[in-house]
Order: C-alpha cells, then sequence, then structure tokens
DNA sequence: TGTTGTTACGGAAAACGTAAATATT
DNA sequence: AATATTTACGTTTTCCGTAACAACA
C-alpha cells in the first residue's frame, strides 16, 4: 500500500474511470497506474472497480467506501506539504482570492494594502466570477477563499462566515425627479416609486440581485429592468447617460468620487445584506491566510475560523 | 514523500524519540529509519526531530504539526484496511470487548449467545480490567468497545452512549435484621441503618462506588467497609459465610439463582447509575459491531453509533 | 478499427540491511 | 565506556516505462 496507488485511484475516478487520462494526468504510464490499481486491489481484498470486461465502469461498493477514505487521506497529505510550507517559509507563498466584482472593486482595496505591506512575498491574486463559480473554485482548490454575498453559505463542504452587512443604494441622475427628494422622503420612498422609472442593476447571480426580484415579486410589482451587468461601474455608467435609475450595492457608491450622481440608501425596502467568506472545509490555512481574513472583518478571528473550518465534515 | 515514513516518524514519537527502538518495533533496521526520516524532513523543508547534536530530543514546532497530521493520515489508512476487509470478508473478524466484570457476568450473556449466532466466525474476547484500563485499551485500540459505569464518559477521544441504566442492591443473609422488614420498610432503608453493619462491596474505581462513598460523605456517616472486591460473586460470597452486608448492582443479584441471599433494592440511597459503552472516535467499525451494539441496547443504533464516532474529533 | 485495459519484460531507482564512523551521556 | 545516530556501501526489491497483447464499442 502507498501513496502513489491514491492517487492513482483518485484521479482514475475523477477523470471518469478512464485510466488513460489519469496517467496522463499523473504524468506517469498507463500500464503502470494499471498494475499499481491491481495489485491495491488484491492487497486490499477487495475489488475497486466495477469492470465489465476490460472497461472500468465504475464504483463497487467496496470502492466507494475505499475512495471515501482515500479523499480523506489525500486532503491530509496536501496539508502535510502546506504545514511544512507554512514553517519553511512562514510568509511567503500564494494566496487566491475568489470575489465577484463589487468586492474586488469595493471592498479589498481597504485591505489588500496594508496585508501586502504586512507579507510583501505573497503572491496575491483576485479571481473573480460569479459566486457559484467562486464557491466551485475554493472546493476544487483553485482559490483560497471565495468572498461574495450570494450563494456561498448554501454550497456544501464550505465553511461560510459573516465579513460585513450592507443596503442596497438607489443611484439616478442630479437631474432626475427622485434626487429631488429630501433625505426624510427619500428614507421613505416606496417599490411603487422605483417602479415607475427603468431600472439597471445587477445581473442574475449575483450581489443581492436574488432579494431584489423577490422583493418586487412579493408586492406583485413588476419593475422595468431594461439593463443587467455584474458590476456597479457599469450601472452607473448606464445611469449616467440617462439610462434609468441604478441599484447598486451600498459600499459601491461614494458621494466623494460619484460626484455625477446622487445616492439614495433603500434599506428599508431590499433589506440588509450579508457578505461572507467561504473556505473549503478541512484544509490547513496559512498563516497570512488568518491574517488576511481578521483584515477583511475584526471578527474574523484564528480561532473563529479555525473552528469553521476544522468543525464540522461534509457526509 | 510515503507512508513507510509516516509509520517511522510516529513509532519514533511513541518510543520517546528512541530510534533504535522505533526500528525494531517496525521490524527494520535503525539506519533506515534515520536515513526516511532525514529525506522526509528534507523534502517537507522542515525538521521534524529537535536534535541536540546526535541525540533526539523532541519534537520541533513544525514537526508537531506535522505528526498531528499524520496521526491523522494513519488512522485513515488503519480505517483503510478495516474497510475492505468488512467488505471481503463481512462477518468474520475479531471483536474485543473490554469490559468490567459486572458486564461480562451479568450483562453480556444476555447478548453473546444470539450474537454468535448471528456471527459464528467472529471470534470473541473479553478483556477485562478497571474502567481506566478499559477506556486506555479502546484508545490504545487493544479493544474495539469498552463496557462500564464509570470513568468512561471522562475520557478525551473516547465516545461514549448509554447502554442501560440500573440501581444498588444491598444483599443480606436470610437470618439478617434487615431481611425481616417488609418490602415497604425495604423501600424506606436509610444510610444510617445501613451504617449499622459491616459492608463488603465494590472497589474504588468499580460499579459505581464512587457514589457510594460520595452519597454516605455528604450525610457524614462513615461505614465500614470490611472487604472491597471487584465483582459481586466475590462480594456475595463473603455476605454468604457472615461477613457483613453487600452492596452490589441490582443486575447482579438475581433472586431465582441467589436463593441463599436476600436482595434489598435501594435505588433511593444511591440513584441511578449508567453503563455506557465507549469507542474510540474516528475508528472504522466493522459491520457486526453495530449489530453488536444494536443488540446490548435498541437505542444503539447504526446511526446513532456513526454519528457519537465520526461526530466529534479529540483536539 | 480505434480505444482502452492487462500482461510481459528490462533497466533505473529506491529501499533496506550490514558495517563503520561519529557524537552524546 | 556505553549508547545512539548518521554515513557509507552493496544487495535486493520495487517501480516504471516500452512493447506486445487482449478485449470492448
Amino acid at each position: 500500500m502507498n501513496l502513489q496507488q491514491f492517487r492513482f485511484v483518485r484521479e482514475t475516478i475523477r477523470r471518469d474511470f478512464n485510466l488513460t487520462e489519469a496517467a496522463r494526468m499523473l504524468y506517469t504510464s498507463q500500464p503502470g497506474v494499471s498494475k499499481a490499481i491491481i495489485e491495491f486491489e488484491d492487497e486490499l481484498g477487495v475489488k475497486i472497480f466495477e469492470r465489465h470486461g476490460k472497461r472500468i465502469k465504475g464504483l463497487t461498493k467496496p470502492g466507494l467506501a475505499v475512495s471515501q477514505v482515500i479523499d480523506r487521506i489525500m486532503r491530509e497529505v496536501d496539508n502535510l506539504k502546506k504545514v511544512s510550507e507554512e514553517f519553511a517559509r512562514r510568509d511567503e507563498g500564494g494566496l487566491v482570492i475568489a470575489c465577484t466584482h463589487t468586492q474586488a472593486r469595493y471592498l479589498l482595496p481597504r485591505v489588500i494594502p496594508a496585508f501586502r505591506k504586512q507579507f510583501p512575498k505573497v503572491h496575491l491574486s483576485l479571481a473573480e466570477g460569479s459566486p457559484a463559480q467562486l464557491a466551485e473554485m475554493v472546493l476544487h482548490e483553485h482559490a483560497d477563499v471565495a468572498i461574495a454575498t450570494e450563494a456561498l453559505a448554501l454550497t456544501p463542504g464550505l465553511a461560510t462566515l459573516p465579513v460585513y452587512t450592507w443596503e442596497h443604494t438607489v443611484v439616478v441622475r442630479p437631474d432626475h425627479p427622485l434626487a429631488e427628494l429630501t433625505s426624510s422622503a427619500a428614507r421613505a420612498l416606496s417599490l411603487e416609486q422605483l417602479a415607475e422609472y427603468p431600472i439597471v442593476t445587477y445581473d442574475r447571480a449575483f450581489t443581492g440581485r436574488s432579494t431584489i426580484d423577490e422583493v418586487f415579486a412579493t408586492q406583485g410589482i413588476h419593475p422595468d429592468i431594461v439593463l443587467e451587468a455584474i458590476d456597479a461601474d457599469v450601472i452607473k455608467t448606464y445611469v449616467d447617460v440617462g439610462l434609468g435609475i441604478g441599484i447598486i450595492a451600498g459600499v459601491a457608491f461614494d458621494p466623494r468620487r460619484d460626484t455625477g450622481l446622487v445616492g439614495l440608501p433603500v434599506g428599508h425596502l431590499f433589506g440588509t445584506h450579508t457578505t461572507r467568506v467561504g473556505i473549503k472545509q478541512g484544509v490547513f490555512l496559512r498563516d497570512y491566510v488568518y491574517t488576511f481574513l481578521e483584515m477583511l472583518a475584526s471578527s474574523l478571528t484564528r480561532a473563529v475560523v479555525q473552528d469553521a473550518v476544522q468543525g464540522t465534515e461534509e457526509a
């Protein structure tokens, strides 16, 4: 029994039971994989793979059980590498942050300069995508952490923790009727009033868009959504050219910089939202990842994060 | 990186950082172990062991982290063997039950005949000991399950579940004054009354003895305990020869068979006790172990046991 | 007939044991 | 001086690649 056999079994399953593919992915010969797996099965005394003649079709029942244990072993082996890297080069390495445009553009700039200063040797990369894609990236370990408002908390195998809460803001041109509202009238703004104007807002999968739809739907109102985009900059641009009013995340509106627009907070209409960070269960996190998370939100202490990541196992 | 290196590291730690001992335990040469460990450290890029010159003194900080991951890996590797054995020979194997004399003599005879009938090829063995020893046996995987009333629930790394509850019984000779009590008077029996007579009961570490001591102590009564034994048969024997009155577990008194003695239930004095089964966290249990546990108590279903064993990880 | 898995075989690499050297207590 | 670890070295075993073969679709 050896680690190589574990790798071969795992990769064969991942490549849909194609030994040739598995061998290629692991940069080795296909007969070698075949032989190693057969020897492994002999040693265990059970067949792992269902074979129709010479074609491997799937897992046997014991094979399923074995593959689950192998997954756990290989995950720990990966952790072993990370653990030792952590000590060998405590503050070098990579940090891949999977996030939506909103987070990359409005949240992370507050954090990343300080992080870079403390860990100048850590190679940072931002991977953008839809919340569902971000979750996948973390699950496949293409990213270390995901930051988004939607979807993360629902993904099995992911530990999620709250980063901050925010509300939506309506943005309009200064010459728009809504721009004239007194601040108390703005606070009483209704869904019906909003629905009178064409709306520019987020794409379906992003940044609290789902609740916008729900809120309108439960009130039986059908807003005229003229344009959807994944980022607030695009939305603001089209509001600016007079396409309609914009509904964006509060964090994405800065009165100092967005001088050509007027912002009206509408938390009373669409509620408060929680942006969360998602981390794969059971993985070992480098020291600087904990530091990054604590910079992101002071509530994300090392103890809190460790608890969330190590606590529950997926089924 | 390979499994052999993991074994060497683990065994070296277990043998108090003595390579020579570790090599002997693993039936290999000492230089081989040395070399493998050094290569492993080189590959990881960290020193696992603290060395004073050529003497290994203990773990380094990264070594501690590494060894914890290795423990998890090796535990899963052991599980791999058990999983495949389970499927290879579903109803053959061994079941080591670590229990106190009370359980071996009075509880298990109700279960084991049926179990043997269903799994005739499973080799059973009963390992007796003090509750603390039983817990150790399970933690070291010298036994599969431990059954006892004391200590188990307090042992870290052990999942425990209730099997049954019971009360103490006082046993006396038929010619003893207490034997004359009406059943209602027996139910009102007081600690003071008991303390009038010499007492024969369990050894300190066994079968609810601790609560007997506590109950007397909180009442400020100092009973005359003339003899302590680890099993009820011995206690009953000495009661029979007139040494005093006996206090034993209710399960250990059978009016049909213990015809030479009279039993008086004293749950109202010493409370109810719960006998528990203890299983090591994280281990894979053979199918017949689940069946055994369910025979032991119908509440111990497979789901309940799996939850308890897999649920919480020790620190 | 092309694709995929198994068997056969030979060279390279590694694993492991013995012997010797070196350091520690 | 005795005990323990590392280094050196040679043998044995295992690993792994190529080539050939067999079976599936």
